[in-house]
Parts: C-alpha cells; structure tokens; sequence
RNA sequence: GCAAGCGUGGCGGAACUGGCAGACGCACUGGACUCAAAAUCCAGCGGGCUCACCCCCGUGCGGGUUCGACUCCCGCCGCUUGCACCA
C-alpha cells in the first residue's frame, strides 16, 4: 500500500487555498510569531534545488508555531529587478517586466507545488509600481537626511545648521550635500566597455572569466552615506541572536580600529611658487611607534602627490601613478610580494624627534582607507619592513618584546624582520616626547595626549567600511526620484509625486556613455518641472536590486497599505518584538544584504518609523545542498537535480522530509537519489500504520505494560519534535519519527489515539499525507489549524534503567534497576555481578564512582 | 597570510552537562514470500583475532587533564568558508 501522493498532494493544495487554511488573520490575540525566508530572485532557470531547503525549514516553524497557538506570518515574495532579466529582455526584445512576470509564474506554480504555508495574498514584487513607490519614499527620506553625531542618530537635513559664509542656494546645496546620507561623488567604479556598463565588485570576476574587459575608471555615483552609521551598526550586533562567523564578518567588514591622525609637516624644499607648504596627515594605529617612522608614504592616488613632487623626481613619480590606475583592485594586492614604489623627492619632519625623512609614494597604501597616507615604522610594521627593505630605507627600532634584555632595541644590526606585538619603548625620546619604558598600550595614551596637546594630531577611530555605492547605469531598477535643474541645483520629488515610473523605451541596451537606457529617451532629459517651471532633467541612474530587499520584510505586514509604507499598528505588531522571530536565508548574504537592511533600519529607527534599532533577532542561515558528487551544483558540471523531476517521482512531501532529513540544516551536504527512496519508502510505512489503524479493532485489547511503553515512545516522540523544531534539527526529529513507525508497526493493535499525535508531529513536516489521514480518520477541521500535542514529563520517566558497571573504566557488564535506585545499593548490586565478580577478584577496590542511573565504576589495584 | 568553522563505519549523519561511540537512513549480505522478479517483511552489518563466546583496537595525528574524553586543554595535519597590503 502506497501514499498516492500524486492525488492527494494538488488536491489539499487546492483545498487549503480554497478554505484560506494559512491566511494571516491580523485580528486575533494570539501572539504573533514572524518567521521570513531571503525572498528568491525569480530567474528564468526556475526554483533550485536549495530553495526548498530553507523554505521548508521556516515552513516546519511557521506550522508548528501556529499549531502551538501564535498567529503566524511567513510571507513570500519576490526580489525582481536585476540584470539577468534585464539581458533577457535584450536578447528577447521584450520589456524585461514581461519576463519577470513570466519567471514569477514560474517559481509560484513550483513553491505551490511543495506545499508551504504561504498566505499568497500578502506576495510581494519589488518591481510592482505600489512597492516601487515606498522603495522611492524611503531613499528620499535617507536623501533628505544628515547624520547628527551630537545625537547621534539621523535628522532632517532642514534641522541642519548652515555656516554663515554659504549664501547663495548653490552654496547651501553643496553644504547639505556633505550632509545627506544620499550624495553624488566621483569616484572609480568598474566600467566594462563592452557591455557599456558599469559592475559591482562581486560581478567583476564573473565577466572578465567570460573574455570582457573591466577598468577602473571614475564616475559621477550616487553614495549612501553608511559609515556614518558605522559604530551603531558595530554596536547593534551584540543583542542579536545570530550565527558567530556573521556577526564576525560584519564586525570585521565594519573594521573598526582606533589610533591617531598625525599631521607631518613638509620641509619647504624646492617649492619656489609660495611660502605654503601642506602638511601630510596619516592615520596609525601605532602613534607609540612615531619614533621609528622613518619615512611617509601616500597613496599613487593622493592628492599632495602632485603639489609635492620635485621636478627632477616628477617623471617617475607620473609614470608610477599611472601605472597604478591601470591595475585593478586584484592585480595591486597579486603583486603585495614585492612591494614598488618611488620616491617624490620631497621630505617631511618627524614632529616627535624633528629628523628629515622622505616622502614616497607606493600602491601597497590604500586611497581609500584612513587618510590615503602613513608613516611607516619599518622596525614593526611587516609591510614598512618589505618596502624599507627593497628600497633601502633606515629601519630604526623603538620598540622591544616585554620579556627582552636592557640592552635590547640597543643594536645596531638591522633587525631580520618586523616586531608588531605589544612591548616596552625604547630609543624613544626626545625634548617633546618621551616614551622610553612605557608599554605599547601606555605609549600609545602618552602619544594620543601629547599630538592633542601640541595640535599635531588626535586620536582617532577609523572604520573599513566604506560608504555604500547606490546607482545602476541600468534600466530595470527603480528610478531615483531626483531631477536636476540648468542651474546647477536640484531637487527630490515630493511624496505627492512618488512614485517616479520608468519609461518606455525602444531598447533596453544602456545608452553607451555610461548612462543607462533612460538616457536615450528624450521626456527623462528634458521637460518643464511642474512645480518649479524651470527646464529639467531626471537621473539616469537607478537603483540596486539591493534596495528592494532592504526593506521587503516591514512591506509584508501591511503588504497593500497605499498611504504609507507599512502602517505603525502592523509594525508593532509584528516587529514590536525585537524584530522579526526567525530569519533563515544563505550565508552568501552574511554582509552586504543584513548589512544594509540593518543600516535602513537604524535610519527608520531614528525618525520612530519602526520600534526596534534591530529588523532581525534571530538569523540562520542554511546549508548548501552539493551535487550527489559532492561538488556544488551547476548546469557545466551536469549534476544539477530539479525540483520539478524529484516532486513528480516521489511527491511535495517526500521532498520536504528528504531535505531536513539529509543532515544539519547548517551544514553543506550532498544530494544522495537513494536517500529520498528510502524517505519516501518511510511515508509508504507511515501510510499503511495509519490504514491498519483505521481497519484495526479497539485500543483496550493492548494490554497495560504494552501501553505503558507505547506512551513512553509516543510522549518521547512529541517531545522530541518539539525541542529539535525550536533548535532547527529537523533531521533527529525525522529519526525519531522513523523509530515511532518502526515502534507501532509490529503492533497487533495500534492506539487511535496515539496515531492521531504521532501524525499531529509530523503534519509540520509533511503537511499533505497527515492532512490526508487526519481526515481518514475522522478528525475534524484541518489538521494544520489543530493543537500541537503537549509532552508529560511523567511518562517520559523509566520505571526501570540499565546501568553500566565498569573496572577499571572498562565496561564488564550491565545491570538493570529500578530507575531512582540510591548509590549504595548500586554499588553492592553492581559487585556481585556475574560479570564483574572475576575482574574484583583478589584485588582491593580503591574507589566507587557511582553516577545515578548511568554507571558505577570500580577503581582496582 | 589572517579569522571562523569542521574532521566519527562503504556513504549521509546521531551521541544531553565529560558517563554503553555509530541512533536514524542509504548501500551491502543472508533469509521469508514468489514459478521467477519487483515490491514488502525479518535478520546481520566499525576493524582485528584462533569469528556465535571471550578478548583486543577504534571518533584526523601527537600529547595533556580526568576514575572516565567524539566531547575539555595544548601542539600539529587536512578540508570548508569568509577576508585579503585596511597602517
């Protein structure tokens, strides 16, 4: 006998929708429980194999926390702009929301497929004009904002005080514009020629694999200002309950560190035009090492590097700058082995003991990182050592390890490498300063408050973090609703005039100037502003796909709202609670997604839009699930499985279980097409209990131990299921589920309504083939809207236990008692084991440990 | 290079707070049913040995703590992921 998955599955599926089974009643007052999946990116390939696998995770949690009385919403929906649909419509020429339509389609009809608990009225589509508005809302909302570290959260930027000195609008513009979180900068970005765009970082390996060219080159792009954000982002992620390695990588993509800024003033050398010198501002994390800086390096980039060249030093300088800006990102740090560089002829003062060292300038110092220049201490600093090695520069040692000679630092060897760690000073002093003897930690305070005293320099927080890069030269993006005036100023749109559509255009091919498709249609570049009268012109540019899913998870608890983007009532409600209860999705996105869905949060924290500093309490993340050769899954490699194919041979449910059976949720693991047979072979056996129960005769025929043991497994069952569903170990679960079939099976008699329960268990999990038996046998209503059974911990208890008798911590035999039994009595039953009789023999027992109800140890000599 | 995580049968994996290593499933072997096969059911299944018993060995390798270590500590080796000249 057989489940016939293939009727029973479409026809609850049909049922459940029908009957509005799942649909989120928001006027209950039953607790709300939010639990959210990473919404799909619907590409035109279809749903993966790994999408069920988190999706049926939250869907085992979303059922079981409904069946245990919380008013639940785990919502779907889809992350649809992006440039393969974009591509898609070239290639097609067709408009790319005819194919997101189509790639919607497609992945609602294979999600319906695999029964998950989706209220579907709630769907959302980043692409729908109705969420586009709010996406738009919300960027003039961060555009028409400052950063006040007095408050240290964001304010209107109208609230922003203007300097006297700027009185003309432009002015006050341009003053505002170092203030908004939303700003227009020129700087580098990936442009691929070919494909007359540019690329973000993570797409530049995946289009110079396939033959295209990408340089580095610099444009005007809208920035968001995220650094400000930069503490209370690092701040944030010590009250939430996400996995280690995550919050580790946000810590360290945040990377924040804490030294000085150094002003080094330069020796006015061969400057004849001016009196001025600039000085050169450096950023260290060893202000306690000033003494040992014995030469500056900035950045090919840096923008002294042309006011401070000498002329016989300025061909090579240029050749050198040059030669920097063709290479990559990836080709500066390939080449970090030997470290190149030159010299700018120029020469600065070390301001703690006044010596005269060079300026040079070397791409091993990043632009953008701190001030675009150090001071190198190559006595401890491994990468200063490299480079004062291969060029010849004094290394002077100011620093010795804790535990080293008086006389140590005292050499006038060369040291053979770099000595980083904390220790003492020495050779650290002079009339201004004197460090000598002060450890690392107080060396560095003694610097910090002399640079601050003598206004040479502060101490300082730096952070890697970098502010965020938000325009697209794309087509399918959402528009920014900015327009641009002739005389040079500009506006946002209002919320009356949001939300900015897209126009039609006649191709979806980027104009080829770096502008995007909308650059090519005339009413985007020029028209008369309605509400100034003045001739204007739209942004080109549009946004990330990532600025859809910033926000998605506040749009699904007020998914149709027209008047705001998610009513206040509807947030608190869900969110009110720290934040969303469960949120499972790839590690892939451990950064840049939470981080940026973090930072808009905190935005919209900051003006009472949400009631939480934090969107997401609890963070999972799934494994992958490899090809059954154990490598990842890809069409090259031909190992890739298809949901479509594994549902139409062994049905939604076996699916699902086969998923969360396979091995820890976390963990990667690979796909095994014998595995699901043997699951599948499970619900076959699940199937013929249940039908033997229904045919079989009355419970009171089992007799009273039977029984007892029976509850004892069922009890055991229900607990199980219920502490593995909390931690997310569906696969122990599973096996539990495997040994109560195994249990009940063999029975002449099966107990109706020990069945019932076991079947409550599993309809998380297998939501289909329980629905189906739970009508079977005569149960009413659905079977996924009754009470998750409870546990009594009284029945879990064994009357009696096996007990494992050692000598010598080695296992010579087992004794069984009655669970409870008192240690003495243990150890004298334990002795006169038959087994353990001859290993005592003749030898004095040094020692008993006896641990009650596991094991008694007899010590011998 | 740096950081985090992981190493358990032929395979995927269990094992609570340090207390019977290998639950559950797959594969495999034998048996029942069958004319036969499939399906199903039953039994066995870490290695060694002089193979029912008994004993010995066994959770990547080497040490340590402990009556007792897959579990805790130290050092190595390997794999995975992330970051990668961030001063």
């Amino acid at each position: 006998m057989k489940y016939p998955f293939e009727t029973v599955e479409p026809a609850w599926q049909q049922r459940w929708e029908e009957e509005g089974t799942y649909r989120v009643d928001p006027g209950t007052s039953k607790p709300p429980y939010y639990v959210l999946d990473m919404f799909p990116y619907p590409s035109g390939s279809g749903l993966h194999i790994g999408h069920p696998e988190g999706y049926t995770a939250t869907d085992i949690v979303s059922r079981f926390k409904r069946m245990s009385g919380f008013n639940v919403l785990h919502p779907m929906g889809f992350d649809a702009f992006g440039l393969p649909t974009e591509r898609q419509a070239m290639v097609e020429n067709i408009h790319p929301r005819l194919i997101t339509e189509r790639n919607i389609a497609t992945f609602t009809k294979q999600l319906k497929m695999l029964g998950f608990d989706y209220d579907w009225s709630r769907c959302i589509n980043t692409t729908d004009v109705g969420y586009v508005r709010w996406t738009q809302w919300i960027f003039r909302l961060i555009y028409n904002s400052w950063f006040d570290p007095a408050v240290n959260k964001a304010r209107p930027i109208s609230e922003l005080p203007i300097p006297p000195e700027c009185t003309t609008e432009l002015a006050i513009q341009q003053y505002q514009d170092e203030h908004r979180l939303a700003y227009i900068a020129n700087i580098p970005v990936n442009w691929c020629e070919a494909l007359g765009t540019v690329l973000a970082n993570e797409e530049v390996d995946e289009w110079t694999e396939k033959g295209y060219t990408v340089e580095r080159r610099p444009m005007r792009q809208w920035m968001l200002r995220i650094t400000a954000y930069a503490q209370r982002l690092l701040d944030g992620l010590d009250a939430i309950d996400w996995p280690a390695s995550t919050l580790d990588m946000q810590r360290h993509w945040i990377g924040r560190s804490e030294g000085a800024r150094v002003s080094f003033s330069l020796e006015n050398d061969d400057v004849s035009n001016g009196t001025h010198t600039p000085s050169v501002t450096v950023f260290t994390t060893r202000p306690d090492t000033i003494f040992g800086a014995t030469y500056l390096v900035l950045a090919p980039e840096h923008e002294l590097v042309s006011t401070i060249t000498t002329a016989d030093h300025q061909q090579q300088v240029a050749a050198y700058q040059q030669a920097a800006a063709l290479k990559s990102d990836l080709e500066r740090t390939e080449l970090s082995k030997d470290k190149s560089g030159v010299f700018t002829g120029a020469y600065a003062i070390n301001p703690a003991n006044g010596k005269r060292i060079p300026v040079w300038i070397a791409d091993y110092v990043l632009a953008h990182y701190g001030t675009g220049a150090i001071m190198a201490v190559p006595a401890h600093d491994e990468r200063d050592f490299d480079f004062a090695v291969a060029n010849n520069l004094p290394i002077a040692v100011v620093v010795k390890p804790v535990d080293s000679s008086d006389d140590a630092g005292s050499s006038t060897e060369p040291p053979s490498k770099a000595f980083s760690d904390a220790g003492v000073n020495c050779n650290s002093a002079s009339a201004q300063l004197v460090l000598d003897g002060l450890q690392t930690i107080e060396a560095k305070r003694a610097t910090i408050a002399w640079l601050e005293q003598t206004g040479i320099g502060e101490g300082r927080v730096q952070y890697k973090l970098r502010d965020w890069l938000f325009s697209r030269q794309r087509y399918w993006g959402e528009p920014m609703p900015i327009l641009f005036f002739d005389d040079g100023l500009r506006r946002v749109l209002d919320e009356d005039e949001l939300p900015l559509l897209l126009p039609e255009v006649e191709s979806f091919q980027p104009a080829g100037t770096g502008e995007s498709a909308l650059a090519t249609v005339p009413e985007w570049i020029h028209f008369v502003d309605p509400k100034t009268g003045k001739h204007a012109r739209f942004e080109t540019n549009t946004m990330p796909q990532w600025a859809g899913s910033c926000w998605y998870y506040l749009r699904y608890c007020d998914p149709h709202n027209d008047q705001q983007f998610c009513s206040p009532q509807a947030e608190k409600y869900w969110l009110g609670n720290n934040g969303i209860d469960l949120y499972v999705g790839g590690a892939e996105h451990a950064v840049l997604h939470l981080l940026y869905a973090r930072f808009w949060h905190q935005m919209l924290f900051d003006y009472g839009l949400v009631s939480t500093p934090e969107p997401v309490k609890r963070l999972f993340h799934q494994g992958l699930i490899l090809g059954e050769d154990g490598r990842k899954m890809s069409k090259s490699l031909g190992n890739t499985i298809n949901p479509n194919d594994v549902v139409a041979l062994y049905g939604a449910d076996a699916v699902r279980l086969y998923e969360m059976f396979l091995g820890p949720l976390e963990a990667s693991k690979p796909w095994n097409s014998r595995g699901i047979e043997g699951i599948s072979r499970f619900l076959d056996r699940v199937w013929r209990l249940v039908s033997d129960c229904i045919a079989g005769s009355d419970d009171t025929a089992i007799e009273e131990q039977t029984m007892r043991e029976l509850e004892r497994t069922l009890h055991y069952t229900i607990k199980k299921t219920t502490e593995d569903i909390d931690n997310l170990s569906f696969n122990t679960a599973i096996a539990q589920f495997m040994i109560f079939v195994n249990t009940y099976t063999p029975l002449p008699v099966k107990p109706k309504s020990h069945i019932v329960a076991f079947l409550q268990c599993l309809a998380p999990f297998a939501p289909h083939i329980t629905e189906e038996l739970w009508h079977r046998m005569n149960m009413q209503g659905s079977i996924h809207l009754s009470a998750f059974p409870t546990y009594d911990p009284s029945l879990l208890v064994e009357s009696t236990v096996e007990i494992v008798v050692q000598v010598n911590s080695k296992i010579r035999g087992k004794i069984t008692v009655a669970a409870g039994s008192n240690g003495d009595q243990l150890a004298e039953l334990a002795m006169k084991h038959d087994a353990i009789v001859p290993h005592l023999e003749g030898k004095s027992i040094k020692k008993t440990i006896v641990v009650p109800d596991k094991l008694v140890n007899f010590i011998v000599a």
